[in-house]
DNA sequence: GCGACCATGATTCATATGTATCGTTCGTTC
DNA sequence: GAACGAACGATACATATGAATCATGGTCGC
């Protein structure tokens, strides 16, 4: 009956529980580590609750009692962080394809060459108007990018193809733009046809892809490499990309000084007052 | 005295240990999330050993009892949980803003937790249609695991507010769906809009989010964790988000089996029929 | 051979721990 | 307004837990 992982249940009956005893849940859900090692009434006073309460709310997630959730706890925790006090981490292969997906993406990531991106993100400083382009599940990458710089540069950003076919974007790139291009193999026709327009118009041309000899990346005067394939998935990883995407849009805010902290605060304020936001938990 | 990680110290004397006393701590090593949970009297059954044995280990190891250096062995495995495994990247402090944020990032994915993304998956593959939401910067999280998705599912992936204002999405959720959703503090409203009616729906609702605490988590069927606050950066980071996205369409992909590759395939195909790629460099 | 000493197991005990129980408070319903 | 029940805190109790103590067996030195 309760075998599925107890975060899990917990979280599903956490709304429909009485004050106290979601207080408790609460707490339990973000020290899973202490409610697994320390005991109840230590958990009950780090808590500022009743030790009762751990029962009672042990009760109500089917279990016999608070030693039932916390060997549930256990066993859902052993599972999850393999220690490995010893030997080392890298030994033990990873036992299923989720886990080496994430090791792959941490090994892509300590391979971005940070030095690059700086010097990117200098020349998008330096540009008036910064396009960013990409496409398929590149486009992800892409509305990020664009998101984030339209926070502090809301006038001088756009999306290649954002408010529609691509083409008219493409036709209007001014040789004092900057062009971010995002792809990697297989490279989609949209990109390559966005980079070499950017380059035919004397822009600066910006490249994240995973090859130098990535049709983007010819002739572009910026390039930013991370690994999309490599790891085990079916799919290739973007994690990287990800990354540098965010890397360079923080350094290029960094650049801006006091002007870009300026606008961030105006478009922050003008999001809080259309209320878009909720107030946190 | 004893504040260096109790397992080196242990390492150190083991040597020179009886041989019973040899024999627990060899146990201690291999079972260290063991010690830290289980009672001592459990432990010294499931190793074998006489109780008090593992009281004269902690003696000998210089604390005041077993009660010492199970607090120890918690601590430091609370310590060794949270923060980087590879604590020797963590030593260097970097030199600049750019590598700390990539720095930040590989801290905050070898964060994430495997297992729940595996059984968010099963949650997925079961469903008979997949919504994904994410709004603002979550969008482009959104957007990517949509994509990958319809890759393999293309007719019962959709995406909440993909095809205009999301109030008619919203309001076409079916007790058979799975929705998706993603978001950080601070929360829009329109994600936590879309959690509600999904709960309100009695769909299998998964939230991927910085905080169990987080609205759009309250009385989720799954929740899967991803750190966007602490980097250095000025803006969240969702390179933990991404890797998690995409780590849950590729272990729902491999539920799919053998149905689902050959979609892909015929997805590939019809992609490359309309020449969307160009060939590599 | 024998006494001293250490390692180890068994026993015992004070304490910590989880839970059943009772009384109180608060909100709801008739 | 009375009656009811849920939620909660405080108390009491049976049990589990860790550690001190005692007892035993084996080893080393003389």
């Amino acid at each position: 009956m309760v075998a599925d992982p107890p975060m899990d249940t917990l979280r599903r009956i956490l709304p429909d529980l009485p004050p106290r005893l979601r207080q408790a849940g609460q707490f339990l859900a973000d020290h899973g580590f202490d409610a697994a090692t320390r005991s109840m009434r230590g958990l009950a006073a780090a808590a500022g609750a009743n030790p009762a309460t751990f029962t009672r709310l042990a009760q109500a997630l089917g279990y016999a009692g608070w030693d039932g959730l916390r060997d549930a706890l256990i066993e859902s925790q052993r599972a999850a962080d393999p220690i490995a006090p010893f030997s080392g981490r890298a030994q033990h292969a990873p036992d299923n394809l989720t886990s080496a997906m994430l090791q792959a993406d941490l090994a892509g990531l300590s391979r971005l060459d940070p030095a690059s991106i700086d010097t990117a993100a200098k020349a998008l400083h330096s540009a008036e108007r910064v396009w960013v382009a990409g496409f398929r599940s590149c486009r992800a990458v892409a509305t990020l990018l664009h998101y984030q710089l339209r926070l502090f540069r809301p006038d001088t950003t756009r999306l290649v193809g954002g408010t529609g076919p691509e083409d008219l974007d493409i036709g209007s790139f001014h040789p004092t733009d900057a062009v971010v291009v995002i792809g990697f193999a297989p490279y989609s026709r949209a990109s390559v046809t966005t980079a070499r327009e950017a380059r035919a118009a004397a822009c600066t041309l910006i490249a994240l892809a995973d090859t130098p000899a990535a049709p983007m990346a010819e002739g572009a005067h910026h390039f930013l490499r991370f690994d999309a394939a490599g790891g085990p998935g079916f799919f290739p990883s973007l994690t990287g990309a990800i990354a540098m995407a965010q890397a360079l849009s923080s350094a290029t805010f960094a650049l801006g000084g006091q002007a870009a902290l300026t606008r961030l605060r105006e478009t922050e304020a003008r999001l809080a007052a259309h209320s878009q936001y909720v107030s946190g938990p």
